[in-house]
RNA sequence: GGGCCGGUAGCUCAGCAGGUCAGAGCAGGGGACUCAUAAUCCCUGAGUCGCGGGUUCGAGCCCCGCCCGGCCUACCA
């Protein structure tokens, strides 16, 4: 056995400004929640982290037109994610959000780092303001006339229309997206991260990763090498963590920029955790040790910012970029040494979108199906190196023929019958070469699939363990054990032992899948203890919004150290009770593809 | 406009240092069985691998052009 390793699974902070869809776990929430397990199953030192990402201009503009303050369209939606994520069984270490007392801290502390070694400097630029409020206005949200095409919807930033970029200055007749007014054009001053410093080492980093790396990820962010420029990491917008500067620090209109502090989040969740562990520094371990592992896991859209700037800001800090420096008082942080990145998910061949309700909600879906049968479908046929879609025929029939037809009706013919017969897992006979074949092939599997999970092939590691289920399926109907009842009663009790070897070994592959049903088939099979343990939410504390005070927000964590499950084959015990069992899933009838349709047909308005 | 990715059986998708690579599952057709949520098991037909060129003894897999879709292009996984 290979000694131990720490693995920091480092998962895609969901934005607070609604509640999250399935194409959204589909990317990050379920492929790293199948990996995590699956690492602590190996008995490595797993840290899973996330949390809400909730400063930026979406918060602010949604919190302006329901006239309430971003906290509260923060804490709202904080609050209906993290439910979600744990009623998908997500097995967070901690879950927790970027308005804390903690994140406003180490993200000042990756600031002050970055400015003390030189990588950050000052810009001016025009900025778009409305004379009404004095609000700075996102590129985003200024529209005019696209001065090449002509276009009269074009963005601030961009033209829809001819595809070219923008400045908000270039369009002719601009206007608030937000009030329709003339936005006025002021100079602001703004912090740069110097990233063509870090091209060097960048270099170096992602060339180190080839051949290791999915290729659209490496290829993608070799390519934005040759074009670096430095990056804004301020905005003007009273919503984000303060710039911690002298002169800079009680500015109300001038924060740190959303995307600089959302992976700062990795850190400080990191931090937290450790905090709450009762050891501050435990987070060094799975940061700087130089040994440890951490694979970040996201959606396509999010590349750039894992692959470029926050190994940038972690260079940095460390002063490793060509201008040098020293670490700050965290130390040298080590950079990812993984970034898996899914496609998208679409939905009925067209694009997810919650302005057009083209979606289906997290918790909607979960109030009528399982969240086995939603991880099951999103592993079996989700987007993990394309883009994939999301039809209801198609999760039924994975439900029904896959979840339901094939695994549970194994789990269930083969314990009950031996329930049954024996009233417990029945004691082998002498084996035949059948026997061993097949269970030599499910020790086997543990290896294969193993190797997928190892290297993030989640898809090809669930149906190669489905594989196994099936070929459990073909060996009991050849042995035929209702027929050896009459005519060989103590080999239908060697066959059954077999069978329930295999669907044991089946359960333990289907364990990093299928976290609530492998902890009831451990039950059924009278095993004790928790198998792979499940998360919960719980109420902590903290200062919230760089406010004073303490408030409570919820978090997600859980004890996932000492589970029972291991990835590996372990023999069952003859003589161990058995009861009939209640079926594993549930069978979903077709008219709910129908009555699905219907529902979003509605919801689009056709 | 630029960059990257994808376009494979009716459907959802695998495949790729270029030489059993034309695949799996489902749907369709036939058969076996009855332990099990009418579940399971066996057999079976379908494709000019987006289009047009090229390189090669040989190309879904390499090169060029084109068409379609997705993502990024400094505030949505």
């Amino acid at each position: 056995m290979p000694s131990k390793r720490h693995i920091l699974t480092a998962v895609a902070w969901p934005y607070a400004n609604g509640p999250r869809h399935i194409g959204h776990v589909s990317g990050f929430g379920v492929p790293s929640d199948v990996f995590a397990r699956f690492q602590r199953m190996s008995g490595n030192h797993v840290l899973m982290v996330s949390g809400t990402d909730e400063h930026g201009t979406p918060v602010r503009v949604l919190a302006d037109q329901e006239g309430v303050s971003p906290r509260e369209v923060a804490d709202r939606y904080n609050r209906v994610i993290a439910e979600d994520l744990v009623a998908l069984g997500l097995s967070y270490d901690l879950f927790t959000r970027t308005t804390t007392g903690n994140h406003y801290a180490v993200v000042q502390e990756l600031f002050t780092g970055l400015y003390e070694n030189d990588y950050i400097f000052t810009h001016t630029t025009k900025g778009a303001v409305s004379p009404s409020t004095g609000r700075t206005l996102p590129d985003r949200y200024v529209e005019g006339t696209c001065p090449i095409c002509g276009y009269e919807g074009a963005r601030g930033d961009q033209c829809d229309n001819c595809g070219n970029q923008l400045d908000p200055t270039d369009l002719i007749d601009p206007r608030s997206k937000i009030n329709g007014e003339t936005p006025e054009f002021v100079d602001t001053e703004h912090f740069m991260l110097d990233l063509p410093a870090f091209a060097d080492v960048l270099g170096e980093y992602l060339d180190s990763k080839s051949g290791q790396w999915r290729t659209n990820v490496l290829k993608f962010s070799l390519n934005l090498l040759n074009d670096l420029q430095p990056r804004a990491i301020t905005r003007d917008i009273d919503w984000g963590v303060p710039i911690p500067l002298e002169g800079w620090r009680g500015e109300a209109n001038k924060r740190i920029y959303v995307w600089f502090d959302a992976v700062v989040g990795y850190l400080s969740a990191s931090v937290e955790w450790a905090k709450r562990t009762g050891d501050p520094d435990a987070w060094r371990a799975w940061w700087q040790n130089g040994e440890a592992e951490s694979f970040y896991f996201m959606g396509k859209d999010n590349i750039v910012f894992h692959t470029e700037i926050w190994p940038a800001m972690l260079l940095g800090y460390s002063g490793q970029g060509a201008r040098g420096g020293s670490p700050g008082w965290l130390g040298q942080l080590d950079v990812p040494s993984e970034v898996v990145s899914s496609e998208f998910l679409t939905m009925e061949g067209r694009k997810f979108s919650s302005s057009r309700r083209v979606a289906i909600y997290v918790n909607d879906f979960l109030r009528r199906y399982s969240a086995d049968a939603l991880r099951y479908y999103l592993v079996a046929a989700g987007p993990e190196t394309q883009d994939t879609d999301f039809t209801w025929a198609e999760f039924v029939r994975r439900n029904n023929d896959e979840l339901v037809a094939t695994w549970g009706n194994l789990v269930n013919r083969s314990i009950s019958m031996a329930a049954k017969n024996f009233g417990a897992i029945p004691e082998p006979g002498e084996l035949t070469d059948d026997d061993r074949r097949v269970l030599d092939a499910s020790v086997a599997a543990f290896d294969t699939v193993g190797d997928h999970l190892n290297r993030s092939r989640f898809k090809a590691a669930l149906q190669e363990a489905m594989r196994t289920v099936s070929e459990a399926n073909k060996y009991f109907s050849e042995q035929q054990p209702w027929v050896l009842r009459k005519t060989d009663p103590e080999r239908m009790g060697t066959v059954l032992h077999v069978a329930l070897q295999l669907v044991s070994d089946a359960n333990t592959l289907l364990t990093p899948f299928l976290p609530d049903a492998s902890n009831r088939v451990h039950a059924m099979l009278g095993g004790t203890g928790v198998w792979t343990g499940m998360p919960r939410l719980e109420e902590a504390t903290d200062s919230i919004g760089g406010e004073e005070g303490t408030s409570t927000y919820p978090v997600i964590t859980g004890d996932y150290a000492d589970n029972e499950a291991r990835w590996e084959s372990v023999p069952i015990r003859s003589g161990t009770p058995l009861s009939r069992p209640d079926p594993l899933f549930t069978k979903l009838d077709p008219s709910v593809v129908d009555e699905e349709l219907a529902r979003l047909a509605e919801a689009v308005g056709e």
